[in-house]
DNA sequence: AATGAATGAGCGTTCATTCAT
DNA sequence: TATGAATGAACGCTCATTCAT
């Protein structure tokens, strides 16, 4: 069990520095050695729990979608109204990404550097289904105008991750009643007038 | 003149080619050696005219960003009602990032790798002001809810990327009448109610 | 003894399977630890039998030499005449490899790569004892012109590589009377006119 | 002139570094860095004049085919008589091989490592033509046995490489009279009796 | 002004070997 | 006896940059 632990905290901790060294370098500063360094292994120990690189950067990402996920659709919404849902679900994933810049720095520039050398991406669907099924049945219940999907999705993730930018390199500081009022002009645009 | 234009050509040639091999292999995967070649001119041309790799993204970051002030306050515009100026504000700056993918690849990779190797940037300012005065201007005349610049911000530009971005990428084709749809979405937010 | 047996399987078993990888993939594209993959051992497993790859590579060295020395003086020829001892000797010898296509690539491999890194040959000396024995008989009882020993031996064992090597990469596909009609060239050659 | 002298001799200089260097330590033994120190140049440089190391091995290989073509068929040679031929042709290739022993070790190598990473025969055609061609007008012509080529070729190539390899590797130092007796071993199997 | 040969640090990756368990 | 995680030197190769011409 303590081998175990260890096994799985030296993955974590590869796992783990590379985010932060994302943040800080980028995806293309990162190089394996500092990585190694960083987590306190080998280089060729990386190799031991990845098979390469990209190996890193998908695992990374599909972590860091499963936490968007949560993020957006947590359980304790489940009960609320639509109203509701779609301000926590909202806000919460814009405070994720401002308490987790690396994880918005990572789906940054994962999904603005198609061609990056070795990384190529396999699995590019987005898992549209959780997030155009629930805006679909706020069109159906009367609570939003109705029209097609990706014109609101445009809108609501793309304030997300601007919001969210301008929050972490600083050109301004939202505070929670901010991200209120930037849902609420998102809510009064997309909502049945 | 002669002299003085074909050295303008050539600076532009480096400036173009750049752009254009960014759009297809990423900033990361355009060495100096494809710019070279595909500029037809030597490695060694390039820094007579430029002082690095760095100093040519720069330069390119400028002029992106002076087409983009461009298409959103052209002079067409001007004698317009408020409401008209940022429909054909939002949708030009969209179209246009439409029409030149490369611009929208380039400034998406350069403002989400803010650590690339060799690539400091050094004025990361935003020229809020005209931006920001416009949307003032907005709000002391009634036209907008009144609010911190900022959140407006957000939306107003997180959703031209991001749907500039889905286009690009073929998530979804976005016609004409899309766009003037998600600036509806917009401008019912931020509008006074 | 069920102990014993079981360390002898291993042994062996690291051993065939580093032969029939050196055939697939020479002696350089075998990894110790691709050795251990398919001898269903583990890599630091090899260490207890092996002092290090060279070791496994010399004991490889040794095994084929030996079956080369069996197939080349089988019991079998013992009463035969010279000229039918030669014959069925070369053919023997010749067949052996074409059969076992991983010792004349090991062997080919071994003696062409002098230098490799980590394989210092130590004990090169070939056992001509027996070789020049039987060629020295074949001069001294009238069967073969009087010449010095490595004039034959380059002759004979030059044929037999050349000839097996042909048929392993496919050049030409030798048939039993085939290798006759080359053991006749070279008997031809060798034998007092 | 200068100039291109210089660029030819840094070429040149690299080929024949390297096949010195895998005369001493084999092609596996032989990393570009070595190839580059020796060679008074950059590693880098290297690429400029090759694409990989591959390049450089085929190259190598191409060289060396031409020069064993224009030892066993050289114009002195044309007017002979058949048997005259023969021997100064096997005699001269054999004495190419053993006073360019990096040519003999390179071709054992090449030939004898099908699966070396990163080194894949494309054009692994041998110019049979040639050496076909030569024996089979012996043939026609009432100097040789009749029989498949091929059959042939074992026996002459064979010793050729076994002949060079032994006096290489210092087993025995044959002399030039000794090449003629072996010779002499391969025309009395091959010739028609 | 223009060239392109040359550089060498740095990259991702491999692999023989060790050693705690 | 057996394991396989861990190591780190070494590999082939890339590329931003320099400089003699």
């Amino acid at each position: 069990m303590n081998v175990q632990s260890e096994t799985a905290d030296k993955r974590k901790a590869i796992l783990e520095t590379t985010l932060e060294l994302i943040r800080q370098y980028g995806l293309q500063g990162t190089p394996i050695s500092l990585i190694a360094k960083n987590a306190n292994v080998a280089a060729g120990t990386i190799y031991h729990y990845f098979q390469n690189k990209e190996a890193i950067i998908t695992e990374l990402h599909n972590v860091i979608r499963e936490e968007m996920l949560a993020e957006m659709f947590t359980e304790k919404n489940e009960g609320k109204d639509f109203r509701s849902q779609f301000f926590s679900g909202w806000t919460n994933l814009c405070r994720y990404f401002i308490a987790n810049p690396g994880s918005l720095i990572f789906i940054q520039q994962y999904n603005s550097a198609p061609h990056f050398k070795g990384i190529k991406k396999k699995n590019n669907k987005i898992p549209v289904d959780k997030f155009s099924e629930f805006f679909q049945s706020g069109m159906d219940n009367g609570y939003l105008k109705k029209m097609e999907y990706n014109l609101v999705a445009s809108v609501v993730f793309g304030a997300i991750m601007a919001t969210a930018k301008y929050h972490i390199t600083g050109r301004f500081d939202y505070t929670d009643q901010d991200l209120c009022k930037i849902a609420t002009i998102i809510w009064d645009g997309i909502k049945l007038q």
